[in-house]
RNA sequence: GCCGGAGUAGCUCAGCCGGUUAGAGCGAGCGUCUCAUAAGCGCUAGGUCGGCGGUUCGAGUCCGCCCUCCGGCACCA
């Protein structure tokens, strides 16, 4: 039996934070557990490292693209190292062998006729540095700038999804453990659906990336691209060999977020190039912290490293696996973090492996021998062994915790209603007391070797501490998980492996390190990030770019510093609102005419789920006055309203102490 | 707006094909043993199972409508 895993690989603009990790700790603990379950395993990350943001972010920082995905490769390596991720290869795309079979790929979609010169013919407006679709048109002529567009063609290489709805429903029907979880997959089927349009899949005269091998001017698009990584890591058009032997894909373990890419686009790509589809991805949820999402701006991105240094890093895998239903979100707050370090590790596990230990060496000489039949330990371990196996093999990681803590507080239960400390004052009772004794140290074995895939570390020790005689990674559920009997094993007592917290540990909590640690990658500004520039290459209207979205969650963009001539650029003006209504049928635009002191305009602004246009009027506000216009909804918008926008909330307005008059310039 | 998902004890959540007094863990309170990290163990939660109506002998558990929250898409310039 094999087992190739695989994770998302990551985008190299900034360090892992706590998000990223839970991936890679929760498809570790997936690995740990098919090795342990005898399964031949092969885990693979890695970087996504043809980005145009990882370009700019070298060139930012004056260094070579390359050298700085080897800095970043070693930062996150530094990272899995600690968390104890065992990976079995690391693949990065800028890779020898990821070129390779990149082009490689492509070409068989060429071949296979799926592959077509788009040099796509449209209408493209100078003015707007956009195509504008036939519908968009207005008597022939651009709505914004009343000028005829000019009609223009651009190479672009284009993958005929559209021809693989079909097969890609079939096979979803056919598959139902294809996708999971189930919410995941119905929205692709859904989206399966409503129909695919063919997706460019390069861009001409980019440098950085991997060059289409028939048409060397263009570079594969970073997405098409990134999701290669899963042959190319295990020798596709490089190494047939080490192919054969792992491929298909057991499981892509990747955020629900980018489920489209890798259970539509992906699995298209495959058939077009005449390979096995992977058997499972699964689309984890995200973890939030205290209910918010992590962002950067917002201050609340967890290091990873910050929580593994607080209180270790297997507790932090625990926490991770057990208080995460796999596949849903879940929050992470230190306060939470803490809570259940103690009442888990602390309280329970810690302490029984103490207890048990003092116990063995304080009444039976550091040595257990059973005398007789297991008591009623030995059905709760097999019970624990059964439904944990039952929840890993379904991936429901939170449910194989659980099942191993239902055996530890069995045993718990046990040595109290059981009273060794009783049987050992009397001396009728020796054969009890070694046999209760036996039990527990027996039912710790069975629940450390059951949480060992979860926290490697620490119940490697405690196996060690409770005898365990064949090396961890030698162990074998099937056979080691079964209750022993007859043997006499030595027991270790040892210092708490937990010692609990006590009193005001909260504001112990470090000072996140992010901001030592990135200082090299992101400069935080003082107040929300300006926004964003205006939409950079065109894209061709019929056929839509890909959603930006990468192969891994899109981490906070960087804001990145400018120069004053920079911002000056940007003309900020104070406007005062004389009209506003609702845009039909929309759900956040508002409709405004504005006065700008010189001249009214009309522009569209995303705030309607905050403000009621009739709140608007008369109201000053301040607007980018120099913006593009864009046609939302049909409207020409001429010119942006500022407000804060909160992650997730609604947009504030800015406002004045008293309203300047119309037209002045805000710097 | 469309399409999904979810609303169950203070918190996090289980509750399969409808069926006796609706569960677990954490937190809190009380009691108790003493081997143990002042840990363990036992007891204690009287919760309109989001709301209204319906089907049924009987409904968190099925149907309809409504409310709220979350996610995806559409429209965040």
């Amino acid at each position: 039996m094999r087992f190739y895993l695989t994770t998302a690989i990551d985008y190299v603009n900034s360090r892992p934070h706590l998000g990223t990790a839970y991936e890679k700790i929760t498809a570790d603990v997936i690995a740990r557990y098919k090795r342990l379950a005898g399964v031949e395993t092969h885990f693979v990350m890695g970087n996504d490292e043809h980005s145009q943001n990882v370009f700019r972010k070298a060139r930012e920082l004056g260094e070579d693209p390359l050298a700085y995905c080897d800095r970043m490769e070693g930062e996150f390596r530094d990272v899995w190292a600690r968390l104890t991720v065992s990976f079995d290869d690391f693949i990065r795309t800028t890779e020898p062998r990821h070129r390779i079979a990149v082009q490689h790929l492509a070409q068989r979609c060429l071949e296979a006729g799926d592959v077509y010169e788009g040099d796509y013919e449209g209408w493209y407006c100078v003015s707007c540095e956009a195509f504008k679709q036939e519908k968009d048109l207005v008597d022939g002529l651009c709505p914004i700038h009343q000028r005829r567009p000019d009609w223009i063609r651009e190479k672009n290489h284009f993958f005929r999804l559209s021809r693989y709805r079909d097969r890609l429903l079939a096979h979803f029907e056919q598959h139902p453990e294809f996708l999971m979880p189930e919410v995941r997959r119905n929205e692709i089927v859904r989206l399966l659906e409503a129909g695919l349009d063919d997706i460019s899949i390069s861009r001409a005269g980019q440098a950085w990336g991997i060059p289409l091998p028939f048409d060397e001017a263009s570079a594969v698009y970073v997405w098409f691209d990134a999701l290669i990584n899963y042959v190319s890591a295990v020798g596709y058009g490089s190494d047939p060999q080490l192919f054969a032997r792992w491929w298909p894909a057991g499981l892509h373990v990747i955020g629900k977020d980018i489920t489209r890419f890798h259970c539509v686009v992906w699995p298209a790509m495959l058939m077009s190039a005449g390979l096995d589809l992977p058997t499972q991805v699964f689309g984890h949820g995200f973890v939030t912290f205290k209910g918010q999402k992590m962002s950067k701006t917002l201050g609340t991105v967890v290091d990873p490293l910050d929580a593994a240094d607080r209180l270790g890093p297997d507790p932090l895998r625990l926490f991770l696996v057990k208080e995460i239903p796999y596949g849903s979100d879940g929050d992470f707050s230190w306060e939470r973090f803490e809570e259940r370090y103690n009442a888990d590790l602390a309280n329970n596990l810690g302490n029984l492996v103490s207890r048990v230990t003092t116990m063995v060496e304080r009444y039976g000489g550091g040595r257990v021998q059973p005398k007789g039949a297991p008591w009623r330990l030995a059905g709760v371990a097999a019970d624990a062994l059964a439904s944990y196996r039952r929840a890993m093999d379904q991936l429901a990681l939170h449910e194989g915790a659980s099942a191993a803590f239902r055996l530890i507080n069995a045993t718990n239960e046990f040595i109290a209603e059981s009273e060794p400390w009783v049987l050992a004052r009397r001396s009728d009772t020796g054969a009890e007391l070694a046999q209760v004794l036996y039990d527990a140290a027996e039912a710790v074995r069975v629940a450390a070797l059951l949480l060992l895939p979860i926290m490697p570390i620490s119940c490697a020790e405690i196996l060690r501490r409770v005898g365990e005689a064949t090396q961890v990674d030698d162990l074998r559920l099937d056979r080691d998980g079964a209750w022993r009997t007859g043997a006499a094993r030595s027991l270790v007592r040892a210092d708490p492996l937990w010692p609990r917290l006590e009193g005001d540990r909260v504001g112990l909590i470090p000072a996140t390190r992010a901001a030592s640690r990135t200082e090299h990658v992101v400069t935080e500004p003082l107040n929300p990030p300006a926004p964003p520039p205006p939409a950079p290459a065109p894209e061709r209207p019929s056929v839509p770019a890909p959603a930006p979205a990468p192969v891994v969650a899109a981490p906070t963009q960087a804001t990145e510093r400018i120069s004053i001539d920079d911002f000056m650029k940007i003309d900020l003006r104070v406007a005062k609102v004389i009209e506003a209504e609702r845009v039909p049928k929309s759900k956040k635009l508002v409709k405004m005419r504005i006065d700008l002191g010189t001249e009214h305009r009309t522009l569209v602004a995303g705030i309607a789920e905050a403000y009621e246009p009739d709140a608007l009027i008369g109201r000053t506000v301040v607007i980018v006055a120099n913006l593009r216009p864009a046609v939302l909804m049909g409207i020409e918008s001429n010119g942006m309203v500022l407000a804060a926008s909160p992650e997730g909330g609604a947009p504030a307005l800015l406002t004045f102490d008293t309203p300047p008059a119309p037209g002045t310039r805000v710097r």
